[in-house]
DNA sequence: CTGACTGCAAAAGGTTTGCAAAAAG
DNA sequence: CTTTTTGCAAACCTTTTGCAGTCAG
């Protein structure tokens, strides 16, 4: 199903607003609310920060969207229509990479067997140590 | 090594708040700055929030205590003495649960293998639906 | 038309910071 | 005695909310 059906379909509108910030969303692959107003601003003049808020609260509930807390600050959203990944943030030099979600594959199915507990894998992040921080 | 050593070995102090802190962390299993202000309150007049914030940050610099973001609002505070669980949040109902961290082994194992990540599991939070909400 | 959506401004969390006084080693 | 730590107040950043006007269907 399209992006705007997927809105019609739960009840909600089809504007310019938010068709421009899931587009930002696509080009940014992972973007804070900020950054996304960011974005968005270069292609409409006047939008505002709660509507970005909202609108993020809008898509994730049709499932358009999803969100990570990467760092302390910010969430950054990303969307759904690309292949499901996970996050692995560093805590020691804060960098950011993305790993096939295959790896959750039993974990996924454990919880799932053991807790009826049905995982948002496209919610999961990782902090830890990277190859590099590890080392020392 | 005992809690004060781990202090004392990166040079930091020992106080009468670093170890009400901690001593809240493991009586109160989960929880968030505010509510560890209200329970050291409860020992010691004119503790501030701002110690506690920075308490925490120490706390797990040296290894004492980790964080994880269950909800959207405040991180909630752990000890590390106790056995390594993960946490599962509800997206639906907001309830939280724990589990052994051992669902995590493969995982772990596969990133290390793969990327030389060594992942923090004290700090793994999972989202997701759980069996009551799954169920709907 | 009518209800959903937006912009604006203000409020509400939650966290951090500068500074002088107090306490630890 | 020196350096860290604390309390206090203010600043900061992110997110939420109320409201009136606007727009999609």
């Amino acid at each position: 199903m399209n992006w705007d059906n997927k809105l019609r379909q739960l009840g909600y509108r089809i504007t310019p607003q938010r068709q421009l910030v899931l587009e930002a969303i696509e080009e940014l692959k992972h973007a804070t609310p900020e950054q996304i107003l960011g974005a968005v601003s270069k292609k409409m003049t006047g939008i505002n920060l709660s509507t970005i808020y909202r609108t993020l609260e809008v898509l994730e509930k049709v499932g358009l969207v999803s969100h990570s807390h990467i760092g302390h600050g910010a969430p950054t959203y990303h969307s759904l229509e690309e292949e499901t990944h996970i996050h692995l943030v560093c805590s020691e030099c804060e960098s950011v990479q993305s790993i096939s979600a295959d790896i959750m594959e039993y974990t996924v199915r454990a919880l799932r067997a053991d807790r009826a507990f049905e995982v948002d894998v496209s919610h999961v992040t990782f902090h830890g140590l990277c190859d590099k921080c590890s080392k020392k």
